[in-house]
DNA sequence: TGGCAATCATTGCATCGGCAGTCAATACCC
DNA sequence: GGGTATTGACTGCCGATGCAATGATTGCCA
């Protein structure tokens, strides 16, 4: 019935491991390119996130990056000190806490997503517009249903 | 030039984005479909890749996961405690230790395997043969060039 | 043959991540 | 209006990860 079988998956072959490794090698290079910004790749996630405003609030943006919440208020702590991000308390609803970037943390920002577009533009080298943006919508897709999938059968 | 500008990096049309966000989701997903096994997903990984005898030594298996070496090391030592992996030292290289299952490893990652094959055709409704395959094909180009790729320009 | 570089496994250290639980504030529902 | 459920931020705890350094072994090359 399903495309994998006990005959056909194999690493090389498995979405799940593909999508594993591509991320941890683009996550260590990016990390690299960071380096001298005191940043990681998931640092400048956190920080393009508030950026684009999907992110008002912490568990917002524990959701958008798929991230651990309690992990989320440690990093927050850590840009904070760094003078990248803000914290302010809403009025209307005073459970949550508004996150902003501070002037310094928008620059740090451009800087690093400067940095990343010359990465993948690198590495998509040899790519066409067309095949660029079919594997973004497949991305897509996936995530769609991976974020409202219920807990696997079996 | 190339894809990506100042202008339409967003999450939502990053390869980047989407792939670590998919990844995020689909361990997850995994790490709790395992849960009564007492493994994670990633300790999953590595029983497939040994499986498949695409990693022999502990080196080969961090570099086939893109994972780190010491922590690849106190991962085996876990599965072994576990009763799934065995060591055994290399007569030819004697700096080797060689990574093999045991029979109950073997039997634990067919287990999990199946639950894998259950997940992913579940996530894959509704998608064409050849939508996967062409996803499979560009996630592969894509392992390749991050694979090779030196650390970023600029 | 002898020395240098490379590879492998391992370990210490600092940091990070996921999970569960707490407290405060809000929303929902009878 | 009152009680319950939900949401948000935060914390402690444990395990996992990345990085750097070490010791042992092998390959390479003059």
């Amino acid at each position: 019935m399903g495309f994998y079988d006990t005959t056909n998956l194999y690493p090389d072959s498995s979405i799940g491991y593909l999508v594993k490794v591509c991320n941890q090698l683009g996550m260590a290079h990016l990390d690299r390119a960071f380096a001298d910004e005191g940043l990681s790749a998931v640092h400048w996630s956190a920080l393009i996130s508030i950026h684009f405003g999907r992110a008002p609030t912490c568990a917002a943006l524990a959701r958008d990056l798929a991230h651990d919440k309690g992990a989320m208020t440690r990093m927050i702590d850590t840009l904070e000190q760094k003078g990248l991000v803000r914290r302010l308390r809403n009025d209307d609803d005073r459970r949550v806490i508004q996150l902003s970037l501070t002037p310094e943390g928008e620059a740090a920002t451009l800087r690093c997503r400067d940095r990343v577009i010359a990465c993948w533009n690198e590495w998509l080298t040899g790519w066409t517009h067309d095949e660029i943006t079919t594997l973004i919508a497949q991305l897509q897709r996936l995530r769609a249903t991976l974020e409202t999938a219920a807990p696997c059968a079996a």
